[in-house]
DNA sequence: TAAGAAACAGACAGGTCTGTCTATTTAGAT
DNA sequence: ATCTAAATAGACAGACCTGTCTGTTTCTTA
């Protein structure tokens, strides 16, 4: 199980198909980009590729499970550095300094979605687990806020998060930041 | 330029093909379907397409087009209803009407713009421009609210119908219903 | 140094996709 | 009834895509 060449730091192969995958597969999606591509930013060979996940299917599950990890601990690591209360708000700023990223090009998930539409497929089911995740954070963020209504607001900021990644998308940063000042107002009510 | 056989009422060719079109693109995906789904779902010539829109991408293209035309033709009708003052909250409604709908699969516009990374791209040259025309209804109906802030309301607005759309594609339609819980919140400020 | 595991290289099969082209049929207009 | 334009049917080329399989090379460890 070894993710890096013993010796030398360098990553191993799987980490190296996972890097490229999340490379290709975000920037010019899932289904634009074939494996030979991968393989070929990876510079591996097509048996790693399906010894390591089975299938391109798979493959695709796991670009997104990590990147799915990856953005919880970051915004994790976010929310925690302000108070309980003050944390449903700040997941704005992070949003907004994502969306101001160069390489941004809207949220890898939606992107799956819209372009699998079998809701069975392995990485369909990666998607649909961190939707709970996500609702379940802005209720806790919201009930530490005190406010009067949790669940419909705990809604309401999901719907505002997923709107400001994918109006940002096609309008640029500012949409975040509009985002950032509905979700603001509605809070401080 | 005969849209239907002359005689009688049934749809010509290129009507056929749009409809098949807008039925497999919206519920597939644009890269999951295939030309020749689409000309057997319209029981149409392969040269007929070709003929009449050139390539693929120009389907692609004319399909979203349609599809964005009827839709504003829709919402204006619907927010025509109701005074000037109250059509940015009314639009809502127009939404959670929609995501309730059994074959809601989220914004054609959306999926378009996921699955196809080129922003020359013919399709993604229409997406762009709906959505200067999304924006500029939205600063109009918040204007006639007489708000303190209308770009930033406006803005914040877009964001809302943006993400009652793409959240309700993966959570339901209860989404939609608290962005315009949260809309209305907004607006009577 | 020898053995075993992992990775590489790449040919190949089978399928699908877009787009072109030829030949035939249908239907409307004069 | 004839002529013309549009639509049909479908073969075909060329490209690409996933997944399998064979054989070789590299690396690690014992």
């Amino acid at each position: 199980m070894a993710r890096t060449s013993a010796k030398s730091g360098e990553p191993g192969v799987r980490d190296r198909l996972l890097d490229a995958a999340d490379r290709l597969f975000y920037t010019e999606g899932v289904r634009a980009v074939g494996i030979d591509r991968v393989l070929a930013e990876a510079d591996a060979a097509k048996a790693s590729l399906y010894s390591h996940f089975g299938c391109k299917d798979e493959l695709v599950a796991a670009y997104l499970e990590r990147r799915i990890a990856d953005a919880r601990a970051r915004s994790e690591a976010f929310t925690a550095a302000v108070p309980p209360g003050d944390r449903a708000l700040r997941i704005f700023d992070w949003v907004v300094e994502w969306a101001e990223t160069p390489d941004f090009r809207g949220c890898p998930m939606q992107h799956v979605v819209s372009e699998i539409a079998n809701p069975t497929h392995p990485a369909r089911v990666v998607a649909a687990s961190q939707r709970e995740w996500l609702l379940a954070r802005f209720t806790e963020w919201v009930k530490a806020t005190g406010v009067a209504n949790p669940d419909l607001m705990a809604g309401a900021l999901v719907v505002l998060f997923d709107g400001a990644v994918a109006a940002s998308e096609q309008d640029g940063p500012q949409r975040a930041r509009d985002a950032r000042w509905a979700a603001r107002a509605l809070l401080e009510r």
